[in-house]
DNA sequence: GTCTATAAGATGATAGAC
DNA sequence: GTCTATCATCTTATAGAC
């Protein structure tokens, strides 16, 4: 690469930083299948003969935008650490997707939705989507565990759960609102969350 | 139509069944875009030309399987009229997709998987998919009101987002103890509904 | 009603000039 | 490194014989 990853000076971003951007866009709104190079490259503004330079093959390039959701998802968590208690964490992170209500209404979970698709695939570009999944459930877990709970990774796919599934019904419905009130479900759930507990029933 | 739209005496049912079961079978396994029609003829032991007399379009067919889901759901919440309470009932519902969590680990959730899918799909297929997922919140709805739950559709939109969402992440793990566990987690969480409640906070 | 052969269109990928 | 032109394949859908 003659070029550095990122934009220099004025200009903006390198291509393939651009490329990645517009799969990502497209891919979040058409899934993977109905996105093609094509629209990809145009969107762009890069030929489409001069995808392959960057990635040799499609699956390459959703592999790319995996990583990128890796980061992203990592930085959030990051963020989310200036909070002071696991509960308000707790909360920051189901008031992102809340935040993000109008566009999962109308397109899915971005992750959410790629992890379904790619399971359906055949490349082994699943393992990387349930990467991306696992990072955040595990932060959730963590968190679950300096409240003391034992079950911490139960109560962690629990609240995860409660945010996808929310996010699957928002979509099939095209009803933010869905997201919005289930949001408002589980942060009362987690001020209910108390003092270890035995887990198990 | 010369043949009746089911089986007649000894023989395996008609054509146009064995095309539906043989498309839900795939669309499961592989997602709508994956399965080509030549996959669905082939499995359904007819041949490829022949799929177009009894469907127009893929489309079509995508539909006839939708119909059929939604056949399926409403005879399955019939059959938990049977149980005597609501919790009972609902708590059957939750039961329904645990004892399909070896199937929903390695392909996801028949519906769920469905409607991700045809979300990012142009037709208008979307609709009759949000069809299927609506006629069970609703019984679900109807369930908690019986508890005397003014909250009734949140309660129901939350259960089944649980459900969801569990399968999503059963699905994206590899791993049926999620939805078991998540759905032990659901029941309790039942059990522990009570009276009437004012809803909000 | 049934089936074979094939048309028509879309798209991932490559060759090779610049 | 960049881009145009094009190939190769796959898949929906149709034409038309039986």
């Amino acid at each position: 690469m003659s070029e550095m990853s990122n934009s220099t000076m004025e200009a903006r971003p390198g291509k393939r930083d651009r490329l990645i951007a517009s799969a990502r866009t497209l891919i979040h709104e058409q899934g993977v299948h109905r996105t093609t190079l094509a629209d990809v490259a145009a969107r762009a503004d890069v030929p489409l003969g001069n995808v392959y330079y960057y990635f040799k093959t499609k699956d390459e390039l959703v592999g790319a935008v995996l990583e990128s959701y890796t980061r992203e998802a990592a930085a959030l968590l990051e963020k989310f650490e200036h909070h002071r208690s696991p509960k308000a964490r707790l909360k920051a992170l189901v008031g992102n997707w809340n935040s993000m209500r109008d566009a999962i209404a109308e397109h899915g979970c971005p992750m959410g939705t790629l992890c379904s698709e790619l399971d359906k695939s055949d490349g082994e570009a699943a393992d990387d989507a349930a990467a991306v999944l696992a990072i955040i459930i595990d932060w959730a877990e963590d968190q679950f565990r300096q409240l003391g709970r034992r079950d911490a990774r139960d109560l962690a796919l629990s609240l995860f759960a409660g945010v996808q599934g929310a996010a699957l019904l928002a979509n099939t419905f095209r009803d933010p609102t869905i997201l919005a009130r289930q949001g408002r479900q589980l942060e009362r759930w987690i001020d209910s969350i108390g003092s270890p507990r035995r887990e198990g029933r």
